[in-house]
DNA sequence: GCCCTGCTGATACCGAATATCATCATTGTG
DNA sequence: CACAATGATGATATTCGGTATCAGCAGGGC
């Protein structure tokens, strides 16, 4: 019934990497795919990592005034299509962005301090493809948001 | 094993209920609510009625070419806002609204013909309430898309 | 070091959505 | 039923997020 008192189980939050190696470990996966290693690239991805909650391209922008609008938008797209970036869907409606640590998994959203905590062992999955097949259709992927309080905003 | 043919037993698509009386239903809604029963605002509310698969606000626009923009928009924003419309978030992460039969339910999308069932006897709600417990977390709401081919796009 | 080609970024552009505001229409009231 | 208050409308202007363009630059294979 206690409820831990921070998100630390789902390893995303808290304690993060060096942002130089997340960086250098991105740019690695790129490359690998033919994509170039350069400055304006760095500084975005740089950027990302920083985050330390869902953010909109707009606000990259902002962070990065010396990268072209262009460049940013460009950079953050490449990141989502290799799936180094997950889109994160607020409540709202609003579409976010979020470094992701790969493998499926789904978001818990906190509505007051704005954090994303990775939820990683919920098996919605076996359940999804159960109903969609019940109801005659043939399930591909799924969308799943979950929004809430933090630990840390329940009890402040 | 079989896969049913068709998506009837979710209730929502073949089978519709006489656009007019939709209409009445929703306007009534609004006026306890203080809306005013205008015309325009039933055009849009019948155009919203007419519709067979999630649509844009721009589509809305199209097929009410005598109705303003603007009101059209208003118009969309109010029928979300009273929860007679729900939104559909696309895989792509492109927004469409379609008209709601109330209560809580999700969507099964079919990436080929583009129409939306619901899923109305789903219970992810209590296994994402307990996994979201576990991490310190305390959930108020979900939004759940779920993706793939329907009955009819499987087996043509 | 050279050259091919992908990348950059200033700018123009586009489309979706909202703000403005004078005018109109609905509805409650007398 | 007429009136007045006020919510609704719609043409227009504007904002805003995002993309296309394209000449010049730079990464990295040779």
């Amino acid at each position: 019934m206690a409820v831990a008192s921070t998100l630390r189980h789902t390893g995303h939050n808290h304690p993060r990497p060096p942002s130089a190696a997340v960086v250098d470990d991105i740019v690695r996966r790129l490359s690998r795919q033919g994509y170039r290693d350069t400055e304006p690239r760095r500084l975005v991805i740089s950027a990302v990592a920083a985050q330390r909650r869902p953010f909109t391209a707009e606000e990259l922008c902002a962070a990065l005034p010396c990268v072209g609008r262009a460049t940013v938008y460009r950079g953050l797209r490449l990141l989502v299509e290799t799936n180094q970036v997950c889109r994160v869907l607020l409540e709202d409606g609003e579409m976010r962005y979020q470094l992701s640590r790969g493998g499926h998994h789904h978001h818990l959203l906190c509505g007051a301090c704005g954090i994303a905590a990775d939820l990683e062992d919920c098996d919605v999955e076996g359940m999804l493809q159960n109903a969609a097949r019940a109801a005659g259709f043939q399930m591909n992927g799924h969308w799943l948001e979950v929004y809430g309080r933090c630990g840390d905003c329940v009890r402040p």
